[in-house]
Parts: C-alpha cells; structure tokens; sequence
DNA sequence: GACGTTCCATACCGATCGGTATAGAACGGC
DNA sequence: GCCGTTCTATACCGATCGGTATGGAACGTC
C-alpha cells in the first residue's frame, strides 16, 4: 500500500554503479548521484539509505555482474587457462565500449581524502579476497603438478592481479582493447607453462 | 625588502607533495595542506597561487626528486637493464618507509570529478610521455639488435608501465617491498632475453 | 622615525558537500 | 469519502570546499 515509487531502483542502482565506476567513489556527488537517476535526493536516502551503503550496494552490483568472470576462471581445469582467462576477462570489462574505463575498485582504490577511509578499506580488502582465492587455486595446481615444484602461487597471484591493476590504469587512461589484449599476452609469458 | 616569510617555502612545497602523494590531487584540502605546512591560507595563496599550481609545483618536484632515477635508466646499455632498473626503481619510490605508498602519479590519476578534469589530463600526458620515451629507446635497442626483430618495441614499454602501475595500487594497498621485488622478478621472465 | 613593502592572522565570501524536515500528492483498504 | 501509508518536491541544515578582503605586524630604506 501506500504511493508506488515513479522510478525503478534497480536501474538507478545502476546508473549509481555507472556513475561510480567513471568517477570514483568521492569523485561523485550526490547531486551527480539524482541528476542521473533522475530522482530526487529524498527519493535517493529513502531507497538506498545513504551515499556509502548506496555505493557498497552498486559495488556487490558490479562485482555480481562485471567480475563473475572471475569465479569461473578458476574453474578451468589449468593454471595457465585460470590465469589468462582472468587478465581476458578483466580487459574485457575495462575496456567494453558502453562501460566506463578501467575498474571501478581500482578507481575507488584511491578513495583519497580521511572521510573515506572506511570505503579504502573495503576496496583493499575486496582485492585481497580475489587474490587470495586465485593463490589458493595455484596452490591446488601445484599440488596437481600443474604448476612447477619451485613455484610460489601467492607470487603468481599477486602477479597476475598486479597486471589486471595495471590494464584497468592504461584503459581508464584510454588505452585500446587490442592494445591492452597485446599487454596480455606478453605478461603471460611470465606464466608457467609459456609455450 | 618587506617583511621576511616566517617559513621555507621549499619545505612548504615538499609538505604538500607528500600530503598529495598520499591523499591524491582532490582528497588533499587546502585545510590540509595548510595544517601541514603549519601556514596560513593567505601564505599558501601568496606563495603558491592556488591549489591547481600548487599541485603542478609538486609533481615536478615528484618527477624530480623521485622519478630521476627514471631517466638516467633510460641510459643503461641493454633494453632488459633498462626495463629491470626501471620497475626497481618504481618499486624503491612506491615502498620507501619514509614516502608515502603508491605512485604520486597513479594515486592522483583518478582525479575522479569533474572539477578536477583538467588535472587528469596533466596525469594522463606525464604517463604518456614517460611510456613514449621508453618506447623510443626500445626501438633504438631494437636497431641495435639488443631486443630481437619481432618483438614491438611500444607493446613492451606498455608493459613494463603497466607493471609499475600496478605495483603502484599494490604498494598503496599495503605490499611489502620484497612482495613486489619478487613481482618485478616474474613481470621480467616476460622481457625478451630471460635467462 | 616615518615610509613603502611584504607577510601574517582573522574573518569572511559564495558554492557545494552529504543529509534531512516538512508538506503535499498518489495510492490501497475500509 | 476518508484514513494510513508511502512516495515526491521544495526548501533547508551545518560543515566544508577553494579562495579572498582587511588590518596589523615586521622588515629595509631613507
């Protein structure tokens, strides 16, 4: 009962999404926030509460509908197929024509000024349960003979998402997808196995 | 003639690089960095101009005292020195103890909003400049024959900047020195001529 | 010691930040 | 038709943003 709402909150949670992606999480305004909704700023704090639950919302959003990818790579059945999927994927995302550039943790990730610590915080912390995931898998490999004896799979985690991190820099700084793809594939010649 | 400043304008200068190094271009106020100088916002104003030249001030001082190491790598005899001293010395800038983490640069690459476009395109070019520089050398180390015919001389500058870039996020994430070390280690197993 | 100059301290500017109080409009249930 | 509820619209809140006007204090010069 009561007066239905006149806009549809999962498209304005993704025009949030959209709109932190491009500019960050400090770098967008409440007001950037209702102009492209277009709702009012009532309307906004009485569906989603506030700006940072707004933005963890989008945030799960994003990780729900952009980093699944992620997931199912480490379902392939070889490390290297795991690792290259990954980098794949992450390029994909950052440099889709109708997405915003780069990732939106990464650009988040400077959520600079002290107001938004607690929002770092999350972000650092998003990236280290991927990492850790993606170490665990390597582990696994290695157990598997997949990987060689003498390899360190947190180093190779870490590497791997360290080069997604640097591909979500040069597309949010407009690198092309084939030029980024390139990028890929000369990292993985780092990768165990490199034909 | 006039009344003497009661402090040193480099010092000044050197506060506020540190304070945009660690908070980026928006998330430093000038409440901030008056508070660190231990200066009012008249003496900020009348030394400095405003908080934009401010900035640029501070990152030419960053290229300067920090990136040095940048170009006199550019002169090492063989391109894989080349490469290998240049992520090094990526690495000593971003996880020195005494510097804050992460990149001057990257850290304030996301100058998120919209006031702040001006600012990222500074950020974007002094990236560009540094990866065309490389790029150029790289050639010249293909001429030579010290990097192999078929190998793309611009692919392999991007490269080795998106690595830096990406230690950048992880150094700003918290990574340790030797975690990054052994980061670089692998990124070079990419580089033409690996043992 | 008066002077022009330069710097510092306080107090202020309009704009915008994230967030909310208030009042009215649009609905379902009775 | 009326009520309780839930939405929307306007107008506002204190705080902070980047930036500045004003007045006095500290100098070198004469």
């Amino acid at each position: 009962m009561g007066r239905p709402r006149e806009f549809d909150a999962d498209d304005a949670l993704q025009t949030a999404l959209e709109l932190f992606w491009r500019k960050g999480y400090e770098g967008t305004s409440i007001t950037d926030l209702t102009d492209g909704m277009g709702i009012t700023k009532p309307s906004l704090y009485g569906t989603f509460g506030n700006k940072e639950v707004l933005f963890r919302m989008a945030l799960q959003r994003y990780e729900q509908n952009y980093m699944a990818f992620f997931w199912s790579a480490l379902e392939q059945p070889k490390a290297r197929t795991v690792a290259f999927d990954i980098l794949r994927g992450f390029v994909n995302a950052q440099t889709e024509e109708c997405n915003p550039g780069g990732c939106l943790v990464v650009n988040a990730a400077r959520a600079c000024s002290d107001a938004a610590l607690e929002i770092h915080k999350t972000i650092v912390e998003r990236i280290e349960v991927g990492q850790k995931a993606l170490a665990r898998r390597f582990e696994r490999a290695k157990r598997e003979g997949d990987l060689p004896a003498d390899s360190d799979p947190e180093d190779l985690a870490r590497f791997i998402l360290t080069v997604a991190q640097g591909t979500a820099v040069q597309a949010s700084s407009g690198a092309s997808r084939e030029e980024v793809y390139r990028l890929v594939d000369i990292a993985m010649k780092s990768f165990p196995g490199a034909s």
